[in-house]
DNA sequence: GAAATGGATGTTATATTATAACATAATAGA
DNA sequence: TCTATTATGTTATAATATAACATCCATTTC
């Protein structure tokens, strides 16, 4: 797990050398996510936001959302309709989701071996892979102890 | 694909032998769900449930749609918020789905040793694996050509 | 058959998640 | 500076989902 400081670092830099604009807003959002260490939803974070800034609304959270997202900073998880930093912004590539159903917590990994297995999988049917979502609900390490 | 007169005699003998009810409204959204021959969303469910009867309400979509998941006969596909038949209730294994995203369609698709694979990777966090979401979006046979 | 039980459905209301559409502001390039 | 583009503000509403309580209906038990 990355650190805020670190994440929003990153993030700096990324936005930079895409020539994209790391804004004070989507900075802000970003900042949010991180501090939580753990998923958070669209309308918590607007509430944190509205006390920053009580104009906010929801537009404001779900524009900084998709393109914090876009960019690799932060991932969606569908089935909790949730949002969660990306432990490894630079390094990207496709990745999957353990999510510890007692503590709540969501665990990032990568498995190129995985990854591999997913889309040759999915190419015995002729299939185009472009996007892979894989999460996986369960106990985790900590709690099952 | 299974037909939907295969789907509703698998869905009638599957609760038969749970000693679960298959009642009309179960039977009926279960019905509407396999005439669409792809994804359905529950508010386009109800809006057909209300041509048969016009008291439907969301509850009434959303319970028939637990019930159906519970007992496997459907599946929610989490990142486009729908439902779909599901193609084997009866053999049921964890599956995955092949989402197109030219024609819409979804494929349901079941491999042992992917699942095997998936299962091992997430042991390897020492994480106890209960339920898996695997969406893939792309392009599919039929779309590629 | 009457009463009791529990599951299914009906009903009202509201919570939660997300986007459309248009207005304004900020910024960067010509 | 003008203009084009991108970002943000603002209003409104769409889309998805559930809580809570009432009623109904089937099954069991007496």
């Amino acid at each position: 797990m990355i650190c805020l400081e670190d994440a929003l670092e990153k993030a700096r830099v990324l936005c930079n050398q895409k020539g994209v604009k790391f804004t004070e807003l989507r900075e802000r959002v970003l900042k949010l996510i991180w501090k939580s260490h753990t998923y958070v939803k669209a309308y918590d974070l607007l509430d944190d936001l509205k006390k920053i800034d009580a104009s906010a609304k929801p537009p404001t959270v779900y524009r900084s959302l998709d393109f914090l997202i876009e960019n690799g900073f932060i991932h969606k998880i569908e089935s909790l309709n949730a949002f969660i930093g990306c432990s490894h912004p630079q390094e990207h590539k496709e990745c999957y989701f353990l999510i510890c159903k007692d503590c709540q917590d969501i665990e990032e990994c990568c498995s190129e071996s995985l990854n591999k297995i997913v889309k040759s999988t999915s190419e015995k049917s002729n299939f185009k892979t472009n996007g892979v979502t894989l999460e996986i609900s369960g106990i985790c390490q900590e709690c099952i102890k």
